[in-house]
This record gives C-alpha cells, structure tokens and sequence, in this order.
DNA sequence: AATCCATTTGCAAGCGCTTACATTTCGACT
DNA sequence: AGTCGAAATGTAAGCGCTTGCAAATGGATT
C-alpha cells in the first residue's frame, strides 16, 4: 500500500504503474469526468498502490492557481478576529483551499510585510482588517490581480473593497440611547487609535455624535485593548472632578475591565454610573447585569468575506461593499442618569 | 518603479535588465554574502525597477523547501488556541516562514483531511492538538519527512513527540487540594470526550485522583465547552439529592458558566460551593472572587513547537519530549469544605 | 609578469505538474 | 462496412526558480 522507498512518488510514477501518460492522471485528478470510467479506475488503483498525493508547489507552477487564500489580523488574543478567522477557515477548508494566516499585533508596518510575505507565497485571494494602510500595498494587490477585502470597516466610497460595519453611525445609535437617557457627560476608554482606524472611527463617532447633539466633548483615555487597561482607565476617570455619568469603551474587553473596576470600587452600574462596550462578546450577555454594547456581526461578516474571496470567476463592474448591520444591545449596564450628581 | 505589462517580472527579466544570469539573480536573493558588492548592487537596481518578486510556488518546487509551517486546531473560538497560533504564527513570521492554518472544531475525520491538505500543499513542520488520531496520518507524516509535534499533551513514551503538560497529573493536584481542604463530595463538568484525548485524560486524571484517595467517584457531567453549558450543568448538579461540595470543571469556560449560574442561584461560593477550571484564561483572575485554576503553560508551548518545527538541522536520536509545567492556581473560588451539608 | 588557488559567475538540467494541441478511438449513422 | 464528428488520450512544451558543476575572474604570491 505506501511506496518504501524515500523519494515520494511523481505523476509519472502513477502514469508509467497505470500504463497511461501522465496527462491523463493530471487529469483523473482535477477533472475526472473527462476520462473514461475503465481507465480512471486503473489510475486510481496506481494511485492506492504507490501511495501518490500530488505536490501542491508543482500544481501551483503550473496551473498559477493556488488555491490559497491569505487573511491578516491585527490578533488572534481579541475573540473578535479569532472568531472572524475561524469561520474564514471553516469556509476556506469547506472549499478545499488552504488558509494562510498573519497577525500584526496592530503593527502597520509588519502588516505590509506580512501582506507581501503572503503575495509571494501565493495567494488567490486577502483579506484585511481596516482599511488604512500604504497606497503601495494596494498598488501590489492590484499589480498581482489578487482579490482582497477590507473588513471590519464599511466605506462605500473608497476604491477597495469593504464588507463590514459602519463604526462611527454605530457610536452615534449608542450616543443618541444614553443622551435619551438624561446623559450630559460622557467619557470615552477608547482603544489605541495610532495603528488602527477602526479605533479611530469610534473615537470620531463619537466626537461627532456628541458635538451634533450639542454635548461636552468629554474625556476620551486611549488605552490598549485589555481588562487590566480597561480598569485603570476607570479608576482615572473616577478620580475626576466631574465624574462622567456614561463611559463608553472602545471594545467588550475594555467595558468589562471597566464594569469589573466599578464593582471593585462599589460604584453601582447602572445606578450610579452607565457602561457600553463595543462588539458583544459572548460574555457581555452572560456577566451580570449584562453589557450594552453594540453588535459586531462577526460570522456573517466571515462569510461574506470569505464568499467573496473565493469566487473570483465574476469580474464586477463596480467595487464590491457591504454593509452589515451593527446593531445597539441594551442590557443591564446602562439605564438612566442617576437623580443627583454621583458623589466625589 | 513599477513594471506596467500585465504579467508579473520573473527572474530572467531581472538578470536580463541587470546583465547577469538567472543563476547570479538567484544568489543575491537566498544567499547574498555569495556576490560581489559591485554586482549585487546592479541587480537590487532592476529588482526594484521592475518591481519584481519571487515565485513562491516556483521557489518551493525547485528547491523542495516551502518555508510553511502548519498547525491544525480543534477551534480558535477557545481562547487556549487561539493564543498559541498567536504565539505561533508571530514566531513563524519572524523567522520569515507563513503559517497555514485549520480548525477541525473537534472532528476527527476533518482533522485527517485537514492534515493531509496541508501535507499535498507542502509544510516543513505541523504542529497538531492532542496525540489521539489515525496512524495513517503518522505515518503519512513520517514518509513525508514532515517534522510534526503534538501539543497541550505530555507522552514521553509515545513515538510521536510531544510539548506540553501532564492534564493527568494535574487534576491530581486538584483533587489534593480540594480533598485537605476537607471535600468529600466531587462532581465534574467535563469536556466532551468523544473526539478530545486532552478533554479525556482530565477526567481520568479525577477518576484516578479520586479513587486513590478513597473518594467517591462522584457525578461526571459531559458538555461542549461553552458558558451556557456550564450553566446548565450546574444547574443540574445542584439540583440532585446530594450535592457535591466541590465541582471540577473540564476547562474555565465551563467554570466561568458554572461560576455564573451559581451566583444567580445565590449559591456562595466558596462558602457553600467550591469551584475550579482548567487553563487559566485572563478573565480567571479578573472576575472575582477569582477563578481556581490549573494554569496552562501556553505561551511556552508555542514557542517551543515554533522553535522545534523550524529547526530542522539537528537530526535527534530520541523522540522529542517536552513537559512543561501546569500548575494549581487557587484564588477565591474555592475554600474550605461548608461546616454543614448545603442546603437542599 | 607568470602562476596558482580561492571566489565569483554562468550554464543548463531539472523540480512535478498542467494544458494546448495533435492524434487516436469510439459510436452513431448512412 | 464505411464515414465522420465528438470524445478520449497522448505528446511535449513550458511554469519560474535552484543548484551542481564548469568556466572565468581576481588577487596574492613568487
């Protein structure tokens, strides 16, 4: 049944064994339906015996497909990329293409990197988180014909691709809830906006849905995605003079370290202070009293992505968007601004 | 700068432009300490002005060496796996390599196929999850010559190498604690086992804890890792005749879900109900009281399969074996046994 | 200047597969 | 039986790169 000697079997080998040339057993492989049954079977049984599986890089060469499909993230650490990725992969492998995955621990500039890195190996197909980047990225993708999408981002108007949500109209839904709400002063833990736009275009949501309601641009802390941050964050604003009567996180991990904080601090929540997150994870809803957020279509957004990336015999006309809806999740963590100012 | 034809530069375009041949082009890219200055210099030169990039599939077909590491994993929607890949696929990138990626979500047959697709793509190492699968994809793997390890398991006496910790022995830790704290009465909330040697060797790890201490082999509750299943779980626990004392949870998703559950039931815990997990998620410190826990060396684990799978010199005589250490965490979700039975 | 050896460079043969094109085979039909 | 077109099969030319080996080059040494 497995070939004993060291070099692994060739094409040829099952060709000159099945008493075909190879031709045909390129083609009992990728199209079977073109070689008689009698013969095919011959070859498979050459195939069975030697042990044969074809070699991916030679197909590659030869064919210029590579039935590989590339996805860069910022990390696999925050639940809402590993959960992208994971139904990514799922499709990926459902279509019997391989994935290759980088992470770019929110590094623009080993993302580019590890973008060209992926170019060379070969890929038919990209997808990318957020859309800032160097023109020069793009400029490649494009050279190549390789098919990419922006997700996590919706911009309808850019020249690349984007199958996302729209993360500023997501922190006005939210603004506009806590503002009915009797809310006046806001403050924001919001993620690290250098290296990520997504962040960024919270952050701005936010400023904007604030200013066009006539509110206090309030306190905005930049902190890195984490608990321990989310925390700390807190405590500071909590230090304040004119303590914030609604915080609204950059991401859940951040809102949770925030809720986990106040509790420490026995600060009520939602009685004494409202908290929102961004992105419902799991956990918003289990952790008592369940977190407000807004809802990160994550898996249809994988899909879609994914669908995208892998049909690439339609040549569209126009530039391929979509918007995902990112709807407001109210649970327990905010109600109504407390009756008189929270205490000092 | 860039090459404006429509089919991508190879390297006889650059040698052409650089006045040198393929064979010198292809020595300043993989080796080029072995050109003169003067040379290397021209061709960099037409590289850049031809925009050119090498041939993955092409590299790898004439050199037989894919650069590609590969690592398949039940599901990166648990956290444990998600941040070895992380760990993984950073050291990957840095030593310049890709890592191709699949997620069997616990199917063993898929885990097979996933396998053999990344064989036929072509990967220099593998890292796989748990030891239990078929020998045929051992034995593929070794006439491939395709260096492989697997992980979150300690076997020093199986032929196929391993990183990672004894699940057994630490459940024993476990039990030990729990039993001189006075508890008599264990159930557990495992892992389904079915398809999960690692979800396997952790309630064997109790059942042999316990009956070497002379305890009660006490209620074994199998459900898929996730918060509303521990829930569940305990919910059906806490409502038999006896209840334990003391529940071992498979992993800290379930103890989280558990966790949970038992605060809504306004059952104390520690006071009337001990509770432990498994893995030592981040959020395990942060919710309080505090998760007791086993913590699971993961970080560690990463590096050393990335390191393993990438030095492929050194031939070792023996199998490679590493245990590395997975120790109890107790903070404040367990305690001593209640004075009186709790509450029906 | 001639000689010699260590480097540097070029030549060219593949690596294993796909696929256009040529050739053969097979039935159906007359 | 003989023809003819469609379907099946074979032939062979690459795909873009690496690398063993031969040839050429450059200094160092005499």
């Amino acid at each position: 049944m497995q070939n004993l000697s060291s070099t692994r079997p060739t094409l040829e080998d099952v060709a000159r064994r099945a008493g075909v040339s190879t031709a045909t057993v390129s083609r009992c492989l990728s199209q079977p339906a073109k070689v008689r049954p009698a013969l095919r079977r011959k070859v498979e049984e050459a195939i069975n015996l030697l042990g044969y599986t074809p070699h991916g890089a030679a197909r590659a060469l030869a064919s210029s497909r590579t039935n590989a499909i590339g996805a860069v993230i910022p990390t696999l650490s925050n639940a809402i990329f590993a959960n992208v990725v994971q139904t990514l992969q799922r499709e990926v492998s459902a279509a019997g293409r391989t994935l290759l995955l980088a992470a770019s621990d929110y590094d623009m500039a080993r993302e580019s990197q590890q973008i060209r890195d992926l170019v060379v190996r070969g890929i038919d197909g990209l997808m990318l988180t957020g859309e800032a980047r160097d023109g020069s990225v793009y400029r490649l993708l494009r050279q190549r014909r390789i098919r990419y999408v922006n997700t996590y981002v919706y911009h309808p108007d850019s020249e690349n691709p984007s199958i996302g949500f729209d993360n500023r109209a997501a922190m006005f839904k939210l603004v506009a809830y806590l503002h009915d709400m009797g809310h006046r002063l806001f403050a924001m833990i919001a993620g690290l906006t250098a290296q990520n736009d997504r962040a960024r275009e919270r952050v701005e949501g936010t400023e904007a849905a604030l200013a066009a309601r006539g509110l206090e641009a309030g306190t905005i802390l930049e902190r890195p995605y984490g608990l321990e941050a989310g925390r700390e964050a807190l405590r500071q604003l909590m230090r304040q003079d004119r303590r914030p009567t609604a915080v609204l996180c950059g991401n859940d991990v951040l809102a949770l370290g925030a809720l986990l904080e106040a509790e420490r601090l026995a600060i009520a929540v939602p009685g004494d202070l409202s908290i929102a997150g961004f992105d419902d994870l799991d956990l918003a809803r289990e952790i008592p009293p369940g977190l407000t957020t807004i809802h990160a279509p994550l898996e249809e957004m994988g899909r879609q992505a994914a669908s995208y990336l892998m049909h690439q015999e339609e040549t569209e006309a126009s530039v391929h968007h979509v918007e995902l809806p990112a709807e407001l999740v109210v649970r327990g963590t905010t109600g109504p601004v407390p009756k008189e100012p929270s205490p000092p």
